[in-house]
DNA sequence: CTGGGGACGGGGCCC
DNA sequence: TGGGCCCCGTCCCCA
């Protein structure tokens, strides 16, 4: 009976271990198919997600090509049915007809307080304190351009529409048609896209609108995670000039009705206001590899229909005495765009232009209403000139990411860009003490104040002459060098003063002053 | 018309 | 980063 029992034991412990052994197996064949499946459900799994992802994308496309078409249909309507006259987007260079400019540079007018083409959705903004309005163009770059010119249908920040944003993210452009027998510049190259940038442009219009408030320590200039390129302009809507008129956070406004009443933008520098400002209205970007820089020109100046708009040029410290000559060129490329009241900038300069509508002791206005701002046109001419020479890559080889939003100069640091903005705004912000002239930069005033000081440092070494500056005894130098540099191209005449090439370049045919300098230190 | 100086604007470089 | 300075371009004026 034992020996029986003992054989039972022995026989159950051996069906116990081929059963494991058993299960061991049927787990490690378990195991196996799991593996495999896993790995099957895995690819299918990617598979999957690679069609989501290509029929999203088809999804947006045809979102965005549906957007387009929907926004171009708008825009012509509008166009054409309210705006008898026509806009003209120019190249701003080429409007000046001066031949320096290359492509890649664009520019672009702004539709003004009635304009016709805007989407009456303007960016309202609760500041708390106010609401402020405001506008805000953001300028495609190329790439997003690619596509085509566009124009983003402007809408408020608070009702961002979803679609819109990923517009404005992929650059999708919304195509704005200009009557092609108006657009003879380029329309082509005219993307203007209307967008709702906000938060750092209500920032800024925070602080543009905060008369006498300190000034924020941070730029505030736009920063894009997207490498496009846009120049962000904003602006109060010249619908709400009125209250805005009176809305003691003022504003940077820009697009006043002639006869509006003016908004009180105090510009006055010597307060810091425009400091403020100046340093506010940029750009940051990034040059592309290429060096090509921004593709958006810059802001053109606008007339804005028939008002006699002047503009208090003793608070906007415009140059004095700076305006000789260069007026006609202004006004030369003013004629390039037809007066049209439905146009108008960003530009400060109608901030300041629309500062002050009473006083005009510099800046008449002629019987059309055309106010020259020749003071400011006159260096703004030479910032044009110089930023079609070099352009956003003018210079040195220091990264440029910051962006004159007017002429889309670049510079690689934000103080950089607001001091050369003063070229566009007028802002002098330096007087002198002695005779109220005003200065753009501190050593510009310091180099005037030697006219009353009588100071004259460098003294030519092989005569008693000496100058206040070190251009003019470098000048001078040639009298004892006899070096003329620059020579006439139709005669063999040569001269030491660039200006005299130039003028005597006008005995010949009438022709541009071109002068060749012969010596390094003179190209330019 | 030419030669030359005064002066300003503005970008770039350097510290 | 910002101020000081340099440098160039330009306009004006005068002899």
């Amino acid at each position: 009976m034992a020996t029986c029992n003992s054989n039972v034991m022995i026989f159950h412990t051996q069906i116990a271990s081929i059963m494991e052994v058993l299960a061991n197996a049927a787990v490690a064949e378990i195991c196996k198919l799991v593996d495999d499946d896993y790995a099957v459900f895995r690819l299918e799994i990617t598979q999957s997600q690679k069609e989501n992802r290509t029929l999203r994308r088809k999804l947006q496309l045809l979102e965005l090509k549906v957007a387009r078409e929907r926004a171009e249909r708008t825009v012509r309507e509008r166009v054409l049915a309210s705006r008898p006259s026509s806009v003209k987007i120019l190249d701003r260079y080429r409007g000046m007809a001066r031949g320096h400019l290359t492509g890649g540079h664009r520019s672009f007018v702004k539709p003004a307080g009635h304009n016709t083409w805007r989407d009456d959705q303007p960016i309202t903004v609760d500041e708390g304190s106010g609401t402020s309005t405001q506008h805000v163009i953001v300028i495609e770059s190329a790439d997003t351009e690619a596509a085509g010119p566009g124009v983003k249908q402007e809408r408020s920040e608070g009702e961002e529409d979803p679609q819109h944003s990923r517009d404005i993210r992929t650059g999708a452009p919304h195509v704005f048609t200009e009557d092609p027998t108006t657009t003879p510049a380029q329309p082509r190259d005219s993307s203007i896209t209307l967008n709702a940038v906000l938060k750092s442009e209500t920032e800024t219009l925070k602080r543009l609108g905060r008369l006498g408030c300190p000034p924020t320590p941070r730029s505030e200039y736009l920063l894009y995670g997207n490498p496009s390129h846009r120049t962000v302009l904003s602006h109060r809507d010249s619908g709400n000039a009125l209250q805005t008129g009176n809305d003691p956070t003022c504003s940077y406004a820009t697009e006043m009705i002639p006869g509006d009443v003016p908004v009180g933008l105090d510009t006055n520098p010597i307060r810091g206001d425009w400091n403020q400002y100046s340093s506010s209205v940029y750009s940051e970007g990034f040059l592309d590899k290429k060096g090509e820089g921004l593709v958006v020109d810059e802001v053109t100046v606008k007339e804005e229909g028939d008002a006699p708009l002047t503009w208090n040029a003793d608070e906007a410290h415009l140059g004095e005495g700076q305006s000789q000559g260069n007026t006609s060129d202004f006004l030369d490329y003013r004629e390039s765009l037809e007066p049209n009241p439905n146009i108008a900038t960003h530009s400060p300069l109608h901030a300041l232009r629309d500062r002050d509508p009473v006083s005009t002791s510099m800046a008449p206005s002629d019987s059309h209403g055309r106010i020259l701002f020749d003071q400011v046109l006159n260096s703004n001419n030479k910032a044009r000139a110089q930023a079609g020479e070099g352009g956003a890559t003018s210079g040195g080889n220091k990264e440029k990411r910051f962006f004159c939003m007017f002429c889309n100069k670049g510079f690689n640091c934000p103080q950089k860009v607001e001091i050369h903005q003063r070229v566009h705004v007028g802002v002098k912000p330096f007087s002198c003490s002695q005779c109220q002239m005003r200065f753009s930069q501190a050593w510009n005033l310091k180099i005037h104040q030697r006219v009353h000081t009588g100071e004259k440092p460098y003294s030519c070494s092989q005569c008693h002459m000496s100058f206040a500056q070190t251009c003019n005894l470098k000048r001078h130098q040639r009298v004892h060098t006899g070096e003329k540099p620059y020579s006439c191209t139709q005669c063999e005449k040569r001269f030491s003063h660039q200006h005299q090439l130039k003028i005597h370049l006008k005995v010949h045919t009438g022709e541009r002053a071109q002068y060749y300098p012969q010596t390094s230190g003179h190209e330019s």
